[in-house]
DNA sequence: TGTGTTATGCTATAATATAACATGTGATAT
DNA sequence: ATATCACATGTTATATTATAGCATAACACA
């Protein structure tokens, strides 16, 4: 993950182009590692890219319903379940909402940058934190697994409004 | 907070007094500040620091009806959230659930080490963790209010047990 | 083609959380 | 002392988020 990648969400980019580029390359990860990308997984996925927000499972829903897919929240709960498990998708706890990954197949694990006023979220790049992370749970003898890093504040276009 | 006492969660220790003194130091914080540590809130502080680990809002709820206050949802939302805003506890959002905070009136942002065997929770210093998480924000211009930090994992008792 | 595995869809319900309003309680000023 | 205000509590009702459990379909491969 880039420091400059790590921004994009908070600024004006080419989105249809990251976005394809994203789900092409999920496409590439799954075919290599035996992981199946069905319609419904996949056009969750594209879901997520295209609204490029954190969503809720019951929008992401909404949307599949609309597609012909399911109609009830497993079908949903399941797609971003498999997203999430695969690291296609990450869950913002905070928000009870899901965001695609923005660099899927780069083993990561994001720090969140969650803007209280406009609720857009960002990944931020967390190798140090992760690192800081490892070496406190080290200290104590545990054992990580997995991190969730979730920050609230104020993102760089809000600032600028509230000034 | 100091390495030692972040360990704590995860091993034998004289609960009986460790708990007694965050209470003690959670209402000399209140005094201090004109917060009001009313009955049911330092009630609902007691109940987490009694079972010394994450609680749900309605496991929460359950004791507090037992003991005469209200039997409604609100009752313990309403106590928890005092709590969480006042730094006398903390949501662990992944496990939808609440926790006493081992280290009230000491400005710390904590990291939880959440053991997926046995569930108990720990907080981890997390002084590193919130730096690098500065810094990150930082890059982008992003203003950092809260952190939530949650790692999954295996603490090292449950480790032992596995082997 | 049979057989096991994985995926989808559905019904139903569980678990978590909040809105909105009425009542009570404590502090303050008159 | 009492009017008034802010805050706290309790209640009803409902919203929101999430999962259990079972039936059917698609796929993988012997």
């Amino acid at each position: 993950m880039t420091g400059i990648s790590a921004t994009l969400a908070f600024h004006d980019h080419d989105h249809g182009h990251c976005s394809g580029d994203v789900l092409a390359r999920a496409e590439a990860v799954s075919l290599g590692q035996g992981i199946r990308l069905t319609p419904v997984r996949k056009r969750t996925l594209e879901i997520l890219l295209e609204a490029h927000k954190a969503m809720g499972a019951y929008e992401v829903l909404e949307r599949l319903a609309e597609e012909g897919f399911g109609n009830q929240p497993p079908v949903a709960y399941r797609a971003l379940e498999f997203l999430v498990e695969n690291g296609f998708a990450h869950r913002i706890r905070r928000l009870n909402a899901f965001a695609a990954c923005m660099h899927p197949g780069e083993a990561h694990s994001p720090a969140f940058l969650i803007c209280g006023t406009c609720n857009a979220v960002a990944e931020a790049p967390a190798k140090e934190v992760r690192r800081a992370m490892e070496a406190a749970a080290t200290a104590i003898g545990f054992e990580i697994e997995r991190v969730n890093i979730e920050a609230l504040g104020t993102c760089p276009a809000c600032q600028e409004i509230a000034e």
